[in-house]
DNA sequence: GATCCTTTCTTTTTT
DNA sequence: AGAAAGGATC
C-alpha cells in the first residue's frame, strides 16, 4: 500500500475510513481528487468488488479522469466501478428499468432547448402571454419543482404554490406543468430533471428494484457534494440506506450551482442524517502560493453560512495579486493578451501555463480578439458545445427519431428539413389530428390516408417511409454504416455539401467530425454492442470537455469561472471584476444570492497556483451598447496589503488625461475604498452605435423587370437589390424554372424565374 | 411554401 | 452585436 505514502496524516485517515458514513471536508486544492482515487483504490486492494462501487461526480471529464488515475493504482479492475455524473449513471439504469415507470428503454433525453420547445407550443396552444409566463422562467419553475420532487399533482394541489402563482398572474403554471409532463411522456422522452426525477419515482414504486441497486452498490462515493440537489440527495441517501458505506466530498465554500437546485444545506446537514458520521478535513492547500490562499480566505470570510475551516499554504508567499483596470472590454482583452506575452517569456512559461476566466460566455470575445491580433494560440472551453451546434442537432434529430419515433420535438425538427414541402400549417395539422385521436404525430404520420386531408399526405408518407427504411435499417448495420446512410438518405449530407458559404463549409466539417467519432465507435473492442442506437443513450449528456482530441496541445485557456472548478493553472486571469457583472446583476437581489457570487469570486482565486491577476473594465459593450462600469464590490473586500494596482492603462485616443494621477494621490492614501473609485468615462452617457450603412443596391433609373421567359445562360441582369449578375444556369421545366445568378455583390444565389424580378442588362453572349 | 426583412430579446452560470 | 422569432412579400 505504498501509494497511503504520499498522503498527510489526515488526507490518509479519510482514504482509510472506509466502511460507514464518512464526510470528507475539503478546502481549494487541499489535495481532494487524490483522496478520493486512493481511497477507491484503497477500496480495491483491500477487496472489495469493483462491480460493488458505485462514485458519482459532477461532469464527465472529472469521472474519466478520476477513472484513470484509479487504473494507474489498481490496473484494468477500475474499468468495473461505476463511475460517472448523476445523470448519466441514473440515465444508464433507467434505460434497463424503463418498462417499470412506462418508459420505452430507448427514450430520448431532451435537451434544454428541447425542453423551451415544448413549453413554447404549449404556451402558445395555451394562449398565454408569453412575457408574464417567459419560457426561461417557467422552465426554471418546473425544474425547481421536480428538482424538489414535487410533482405536477402535488403542484396543483400546494396551496401555498398555488397562492403565489396567482397573486403573480400565473395561475396557469400548475397547467402548464401538466401539460409539459404529460407531452414528455407521450413523447418517450425525459428532460435532465427527469432523469433524477424518474430516479426517484423507479425506487419508491419499486422496493424490489431499489433493494437491488443497495445490494449492488454497496460502496457509494459522492464527489462535489455541496453541489447536489434535493432529488440527488435523496437517490443517495436510499442507496446507502442498507449498508451507510458512503462517503460525501465537497467544499461548501465552492458551492456555485444553486441557480441549479442546488442545496447547500445538504452538506451543512449531514451530520443530522448520520450521527455516527466521521469527518475529516483537509485544510492544507498545496496548490496556491500564501498571498492567494490569505486573498481567498479574506474574499469568503465575507460570507456568512459557512462551515468553520482553515484553510492555509506553506508554499512561499509569491507575488502580490496584480488588478489591473482598462478602459473598455478590448483593452482589457489587450492587457491580458500582452502580460500573458511578456510573462511567457520572462518566466519561461508555457502557453497551456495560462487561463483566463470570466462571469460570463459573452465576455471571451474581446479576449478571443485580443489573443489572435498577438498571435496567441488559445483554446475556449464550453460555450456553444459541439453538440448544440444546429446541423449536429439535425442529423442526431434523426437518429432519434429512427430509435424513437414519438419523439415530437426530433419530428419537428426535421420532417421538413430538408425542404420536402411539409411546412408549418402541415405541420400543425399533424399535431392537431393527433391530439384529436389521442394518438402521437407519428402515429399519424404513417397512416396519413386515414388521419389527414388528401394533398399534404404524399409527402408526409414518403417521409414516414423513409425513417422506417432507417428503422430497419439500424437494427442490423454498424453504427458507422447507419449514421452515414441516415446522413445521405436524408438530405441533409447533400444539402450542406450544395451551401458553398463559409458557413456551409464549416457546418459540413463539423457533420463530417461527428461522422469520424461514430466511425471511432463502431471500432471500439472493448464494447459489444455497437449500433447507433447505443452511441444515442448518451450523446445528449454529452458536453464541451469531451472531445478533447489535443488535450495536450500547448494553448491558452478561456473559460467561464464555472466551468473551472476542479481545474488548476500556474497564472490566472480572472477578468471583468465590475458591478452587475461579476456580481451579476441577477444576483442582487438576495443575501443568499450574492454569497453564491462570492463562492464564485472564491473558487476562481484559487484555481491560480502561483500568479493572480484580476481586471476590471471602466466601460464595456452590453447588447451592442457602450456601457459604463463601476468595479466590483469584491476587490474593495479584498484586504489592499495583498494587491498591487496596475493603472498604466492609457485610453486608446488621448494622451493626457487628469484622473490618472488623482487616482494614484486616492491609493497612496490608506483608504481602501478609494482605490477603485472610478474614473470619468470618456463617454458618460450610454452611445448607441447602430450602423446605418444600408448595403442594398440602388437599381439603374431606368430599371424594369424584363421578361425572362426566353433568359439564357451568359446573359447579364440587374436585380433590384442584388444588383448586377451573369447567369450561370438554368435548370427546372416551364413555369419553376430555378435561374443561378452570379451577383457582383452578394455572389451566387438561385431564384425561381417566375417571382424574381430581372432586367435584362444585355444579351449579347 | 419559401424567402426576405423587421423586430425583439439576450447575458449568469450547466447536467 | 448577433440570434431568433414574427411578419410581409415573392
Amino acid at each position: 500500500m505504498d501509494y497511503l505514502q504520499g498522503l498527510n496524516p489526515e488526507q490518509r485517515a479519510a482514504v482509510e475510513q472506509t466502511e460507514g458514513p464518512v464526510m470528507i471536508i475539503a478546502g481549494a486544492g487541499s489535495g481532494k481528487t487524490r483522496v478520493i482515487t486512493y481511497r477507491v483504490a484503497h477500496l480495491v486492494r483491500k477487496g472489495v468488488d469493483s462491480f460493488n462501487i458505485l462514485v458519482l461526480t459532477f461532469t464527465n471529464k472529472a469521472a474519466r479522469e478520476m477513472r484513470e488515475r484509479i487504473t494507474h493504482v489498481v490496473g484494468p479492475e477500475a474499468k468495473n466501478i461505476w463511475m460517472g455524473t448523476f445523470h448519466s449513471v441514473f440515465a444508464k439504469i433507467l434505460r434497463v428499468e424503463a418498462d417499470k415507470i412506462g418508459y420505452p428503454s430507448n427514450f430520448t433525453i431532451y435537451d434544454t432547448d428541447d425542453s423551451k420547445s415544448v413549453l413554447r407550443a404549449i404556451l402558445k396552444e395555451m394562449n398565454l402571454d408569453d412575457k408574464l409566463y417567459n419560457v426561461n422562467f417557467v422552465l426554471n419553475r418546473i425544474s425547481a419543482s421536480k428538482n424538489n420532487l414535487i410533482s405536477w399533482q402535488e403542484y396543483q394541489k400546494n396551496e401555498q404554490i398555488q397562492a403565489d402563482d396567482f397573486s403573480s398572474g400565473r395561475g396557469q403554471l400548475g397547467l402548464i406543468y401538466q401539460t409539459y409532463a404529460t407531452r414528455c411522456f407521450r413523447a418517450g422522452a425525459m428532460d435532465f430533471d427527469d432523469l433524477l426525477y424518474k430516479t426517484n419515482e423507479l425506487l419508491k414504486l419499486h422496493p424490489d428494484t431499489l433493494n437491488k441497486y443497495q445490494h449492488k452498490f454497496k460502496y457509494l462515493m459522492v464527489d462535489e457534494y455541496q453541489d447536489t440537489n434535493f432529488s440527488q440527495y435523496l437517490i443517495v441517501k436510499k442507496l446507502a440506506a442498507v449498508n451507510e458505506n458512503l462517503c460525501v466530498v465537497g467544499d461548501d465554500a465552492q458551492s456555485i450551482y444553486a441557480f441549479r437546485g442546488a442545496n447547500i444545506q445538504n452538506i451543512l446537514n449531514f451530520e443530522k442524517d448520520y450521527p455516527d458520521l466521521k469527518v475529516f478535513k483537509l485544510e492544507q492547500n498545496y496548490r496556491s502560493t500564501q498571498n492567494i490562499v490569505n486573498v481567498a480566505n479574506s474574499i469568503i470570510s465575507n460570507n456568512k453560512d459557512q462551515l468553520k475551516k482553515n484553510v492555509f499554504s506553506e508554499k512561499e508567499s509569491g507575488d502580490k495579486i496584480k488588478v489591473m483596470r482598462a478602459f473598455s472590454d478590448n483593452e482589457e482583452g489587450k492587457m491580458v493578451a500582452e502580460t500573458i506575452m511578456q510573462d511567457r517569456s520572462l518566466k519561461g512559461r508555457k502557453w497551456h501555463d495560462f487561463a483566463i476566466l470570466y462571469r460570463t460566455n459573452a465576455q471571451s470575445r474581446s479576449m478571443e480578439e485580443a489573443l489572435r491580433k498577438l498571435g496567441i494560440p488559445y483554446k475556449i472551453y464550453g460555450g456553444l458545445s459541439f453538440y448544440q451546434r444546429k446541423e449536429i442537432k439535425d442529423l442526431i434529430a434523426y437518429f432519434r427519431l429512427t430509435f424513437n419515433p414519438n419523439d415530437e420535438e426530433a419530428l419537428k425538427r426535421v420532417i421538413n428539413y430538408p425542404k420536402r414541402g411539409i411546412g408549418d400549417t402541415s405541420v400543425d395539422k399533424i399535431i392537431v389530428s393527433a391530439d384529436q385521436h389521442g394518438i402521437t404525430p407519428w402515429e399519424v404520420i404513417v397512416e396519413p390516408g386515414k388521419y389527414l386531408e388528401g394533398k399534404i399526405s404524399g409527402a408526409v408518407s414518403t417521409f414516414a417511409t423513409m425513417i422506417q427504411s432507417f428503422q430497419v435499417l439500424a437494427k442490423s448495420k454498424s453504427a458507422y454504416e447507419s449514421a452515414l446512410y441516415i446522413a445521405q438518405h436524408s438530405g441533409l449530407l447533400k444539402d450542406l455539401y450544395e451551401d458553398k458559404s463559409v458557413e456551409g463549409l464549416n457546418r459540413y466539417e463539423n457533420i463530417q467530425e461527428l461522422m469520424n467519432g461514430i466511425k471511432e465507435f463502431s471500432e471500439r473492442e472493448d464494447i459489444e454492442e455497437k449500433g447507433l442506437d447505443v452511441f444515442m443513450q448518451d450523446v445528449a449528456l454529452l458536453t464541451n470537455d469531451d472531445k478533447d482530441k489535443e488535450k495536450d496541445a500547448d494553448t491558452v485557456s478561456l473559460m467561464t469561472i464555472h466551468s473551472s472548478k476542479g481545474l488548476e493553472f500556474p497564472q490566472v486571469y480572472v477578468v471583468g471584476l465590475e458591478e452587475n457583472l461579476f456580481p451579476s446583476q441577477m444576483s442582487l437581489n438576495s443575501r443568499s444570492d450574492l454569497e453564491e457570487e462570492r463562492r464564485l469570486f472564491y473558487v476562481a482565486v484559487t484555481r491560480a497556483e502561483t500568479k493572480l491577476t484580476i481586471s476590471y473594465a471602466t466601460s464595456r459593450f452590453k447588447f451592442g451598447t457602450l456601457i459604463s462600469c463601476e468595479p466590483s464590490r469584491f476587490l474593495d473586500e479584498i484586504d489592499a496589503k495583498y494587491l498591487e494596482l496596475d493603472y498604466s492603462a492609457k485610453p486608446a485616443s488621448s494622451g493626457s488625461s487628469a484622473f490618472f494621477d488623482d487616482d494614484r494621490k486616492a491609493w497612496s492614501g490608506s483608504k481602501q475604498a478609494d482605490a477603485f473609485s472610478k474614473p470619468k468615462p470618456a463617454t458618460s452617457a450610454p452611445v448607441k452605435t447602430t450602423s446605418i450603412l444600408a448595403k442594398a443596391h440602388v437599381p439603374s433609373p431606368n430599371f424594369k423587370p424584363s421578361d425572362t421567359s426566353n433568359l439564357q445562360v451568359g446573359m447579364e441582369v440587374e436585380h433590384e437589390r442584388f444588383g448586377f449578375g451573369k447567369v450561370l444556369s438554368l435548370e427546372g421545366n416551364k413555369p419553376d424554372i430555378k435561374a443561378t445568378i452570379f451577383f457582383k455583390e452578394i455572389g451566387q444565389k438561385q431564384l425561381l424565374l417566375k417571382f424574381a424580378k430581372l432586367y435584362i442588362v444585355n444579351n449579347i453572349n
